[in-house]
DNA sequence: CCAGACGTTGTT
DNA sequence: GTCTGG
DNA sequence: CCAGACGTTGTT
DNA sequence: GTCTGG
């Protein structure tokens, strides 16, 4: 799946990645977790933008924000019929962009985290859902979820799931509202190879309150 | 009809 | 909001 | 995803 | 063991 994930760049070059205006508050994440405010790429009414949302879908008719929390990650093989997101597939769909993302490797003495970047360091994209949700409050809450696949060979040996994601030429294809539904569902269960390289790091990333780019230093296994 | 769920992952 | 279970 | 809480009463 | 919060 993908619970943990990174994105340390300039806004300059996400605007460009992505073709948007720059967003002004762009600090450097080593560890973005669940429930966090997160940079999102999408088609607003007036062209393409990025925006902060809430990590972890809360569906319109959720009763509280808590629900969100445990949808942080929407399988691709289902998407299309879950009550939760299916309407969020046909009309809002995202594109998360990330640095890298974590998956932990669940071995017979505990768990260890492995980091995944693509060649040369490219931004990421993953295909990703949001959702608005009316606060009783009467505040307006905007959160996404991230698309999960099968893992490719690279991730397979340390888990079984990862994230969608979207190479920069597909960029127009995911974000488009009249994108054929049945051609977005087909790229998301098979998405396009991916490149990526894989190593393990330290521990310090578990905890959500630890930062910075010592967190995708390498380490010994 | 109304009430209650609506999700993923991992582990078994 | 919509579907499922009772 | 992982870490940390998981409870009530009364007092500050 | 399971849920909540980040």
């Amino acid at each position: 799946m993908c619970g943990r994930y990174t994105l340390a760049v300039s806004p300059a070059k996400l605007a460009e990645r992505f073709a948007l205006p720059p967003i002004s508050d762009l600090q450097p994440r080593y560890n973005i977790a669940p429930t966090q405010p997160v940079v999102v790429v999408r088609e607003g009414n007036d062209g393409r933008e990025g925006v902060y949302m809430r990590w972890g879908l809360i569906p319109s008719w959720a009763k509280d924000a808590s629900v969100g929390a445990k949808l942080i990650n929407a399988r691709s093989e289902t998407v299309l019929e879950k009550p939760s997101f299916r309407t969020a597939f046909r009309r809002r769909r995202c594109l998360i962009p990330a640095s890298g993302f974590y998956e932990w490797q669940t071995t017979a003495t505990g768990k260890r985290p492995f980091y995944f970047t693509l060649p040369d360091d490219d931004l990421m994209a993953f295909a990703g859902l949001w959702e608005q949700w009316l606060a009783p409050d009467g505040e307006v809450i905007e959160s996404c979820t991230i698309l999960t696949t099968t893992a490719n060979e690279i991730v397979t040996p340390i888990h079984n799931r990862m994230p969608v994601i979207v190479p920069s030429e597909f960029t127009a294809f995911w974000l488009d509202p009249a994108t054929d539904i049945p051609r977005l569902h087909a790229f998301c269960l098979t998405p396009p190879p991916v490149a990526l390289h894989r190593y393990p790091v330290g521990k310090a990333v578990n905890q959500v309150r630890n930062d910075g780019p010592a967190l995708i230093e390498p380490a010994a296994l």
